[in-house]
DNA sequence: TCCATATTTCGAGAATACTCGAAATATGGA
DNA sequence: TCCATATTTCGAGTATTCTCGAAATATGGA
């Protein structure tokens, strides 16, 4: 992951209705939530919440899928792991046995094959 | 930790400067950094990054401490840890089973004693 | 084709965040 | 005490973001 993508993930889930949005979707799994469900459960404008929706996209944090007339929503925990790698990257100048507690954190043995949850 | 706790933590990461401090103290460890040694670092006037590591340290992120005329800057681990724990709440509706993979990114054994890196 | 449902796009106003120069505060040493 | 260094606080201008109403687009069914 590149910076410019961690600084959208990052500001996509440094706001109030995305980060609900992005937990909702989390606790959700894998069946996500149509636009119109997130819109109702948050109680927020459809339009605002298309918004918010797109930003979360665009970050690659929410995959969209249209099914018939909705659009299901589902969060995509592959790009949550590249983040946090990113941001724990060269932890401790390089000698990890400094800060072993933290990595575990990082699940960096990429045994990884599906992280859409 | 709590949603607003969260969200300032993450509003706080989603911005340049402030992510370039955060992932160099993160990589300078436990000796931390001053503010002085960030600024000409990351090439930022010292009054601009002073409003930054002041958002930093409100989040918890990282940790000051006044040495003699300067001030150490180091990064705090804990609160990453609290974070992503936060965001990877209840994931797939309380059934861990369905999404172990990214579970692996959550040291839920709370086996951690310093965080501080 | 026509209509209802589901969602997005557009445009504008209000609120918030970022950056900078100038001034203030805190510390240590002469 | 006086000065230099290190950092923060203040205030203002600019830019960005958030929210909302209105209109547009897409889909499926009668």
């Amino acid at each position: 992951m590149e910076k410019n993508d961690a600084l959208y993930a990052l500001a996509a889930l440094g706001q109030e209705t995305r980060l609900d949005v992005f937990r909702l979707l989390v606790k959700a799994g894998n069946e996500g939530m149509t636009a119109g469900a997130i819109a109702e459960a948050l109680e927020v404008l459809p339009n605002t919440l298309s918004t918010h929706l797109a930003g979360l996209s665009r970050s690659g944090l929410v995959k969209a899928e249209r099914e018939g007339r909705s659009i299901h929503y589902r969060s995509n925990l592959d790009t949550m792991q590249q983040l946090v790698t990113y941001l724990l990257q060269d932890c401790c100048g390089g000698n990890p046995e400094l800060c072993a507690p933290i990595l575990k954190i990082v699940g960096t043995d990429a045994s990884q094959e599906d992280g859409s949850c």
